[in-house]
DNA sequence: TTGTATTATTATGAACTCATAATTACTACA
DNA sequence: TGTAGTAATTATGAGTTCATAATAATACAA
């Protein structure tokens, strides 16, 4: 388990918002995985802070779903088979509206250009070890393809949804084969964003997704034991 | 402005939780306009508890988007047109999706009788003057409607919805004519469902909804000057 | 009378502290 | 050796306190 970085705290406003988005950013990255179990006071005693603001993140993380509380402690939630179906029923819901949406108001030079980087990113990290990078990488793919879209809440939905799956993600995303598939599909997208063929990179785009939902939903069998 | 209901607390588990719960039923039930500031130490008071508890609900309350926080104090948000557009825009989505999933997998008579006796209680408050009997009516409409889809993340998206639109819902929903026309379409979807006919049942919905959409827009022009 | 500056009030941010509950570890007894 | 009961550790829940910042109010000067 990498731990999320510590430094550049105490510096803006308020704590908890800080703690709030290290946190969602360690989760994202995959710094914790579902069998770790996030306590008040070590969390605290690491950030250097008092319990007061690491708690008030914890609980606006709970209340957002992307941790839940088990006994003492919180960790990534574990969803049944059929909550990981309703997950992705939702994603394929939301991101697909994001590419419609994307479709009427295609990127410029500039928007493209950063899902292109975001894309080359993943394929580079697709062949390492490490999960982290790759992570990264495809958390930073999502964000750039996002930016495209200007409802921001319909944008800032689809990322709780997948701050939701993360349990699923690093489980998913550490083989290779997915890794390239996930790199390739996004590629493609990129290539017919580029020749203006929105239609064809959506299509690229939900089959991926569609494609991820049964690995996740394969993915959440086992980790169902540790309930 | 009346207040929320503020007996059986300090009976259940967490006072964040019970506070959360109060204000979000509170909120619901038209209890605060865009106009009236929330704090901090008069809500811990009012409720007879610490300031604690209370500050991590707003917290959470703030993070859902239900409240933000306004100065010195907390308020419902006041939203521009355009993004009073796009929150109607994802409701429209959620919600087409959830009617579709309903009719997917049509509800039984106890479901239909649910709806029925909501759809009724719309009816019965639309000509009063008070406005909370109707908003607390078309609430439960919408819940007796949401609990019919087996979905819970999407329709806790899209409860999420309204709950960050309340500031305009009291504002659209104290006009009569809005209301029967609300009352209406409601009872003509329990109807068409009544019937089987969910292709029809949905449209009622929707045709309704996109009236509500430029309603709500018109009426974001004059709260805009609020901030 | 109006505008500005200073003071006073008040709300928030975060630490500390205490009480309670739960889990774990340890010990005693069968 | 295994089980049960008790004690100790520890994490959460919530109240209190203190510091800081922002707003409101008042007083003084132009």
């Amino acid at each position: 388990m990498t731990l999320p970085d510590t430094s550049n705290l105490l510096q803006r406003k308020r704590l908890s918002d800080q703690v709030m988005d290290l946190m969602l950013g360690a989760i994202r990255d995959g710094a914790y995985g579902p069998e770790d179990l996030i306590t008040e006071p070590a969390l605290a005693k690491r950030l250097g802070i008092s319990r007061t603001p690491v708690r008030e993140a914890l609980f606006r993380l709970v209340g957002n779903g992307v941790l839940e509380e088990r006994g003492r402690g919180y960790c990534l939630p574990v969803l049944s088979e059929v909550e990981v179906g309703q997950m992705f029923h939702l994603r394929q819901l939301l991101e697909g509206d994001i590419l419609r949406l994307i479709a009427l108001n295609p990127p410029d030079l500039q928007g493209l250009a950063a899902l292109d980087d975001a894309a080359a990113a993943e394929q580079a990290s697709a062949e390492m070890h490490a999960p982290a990078p790759f992570l990264a990488a495809n958390t930073a793919f999502r964000r750039a393809l996002f930016s495209l879209c200007a409802n921001r809440y319909l944008t800032a939905m689809a990322d709780h949804c997948n701050d939701r799956l993360q349990a699923y993600r690093a489980a998913t995303l550490t083989d290779p084969a997915t890794r390239r598939g996930v790199a390739a599909a996004h590629l493609s997208l990129c290539a017919a964003l580029r020749v203006g063929d929105v239609a064809r990179a959506a299509r690229r785009y939900l089959d991926q997704l569609d494609l991820a939902k049964d690995a996740y939903a394969r993915a959440s069998r086992p980790l169902a034991k540790l309930t």
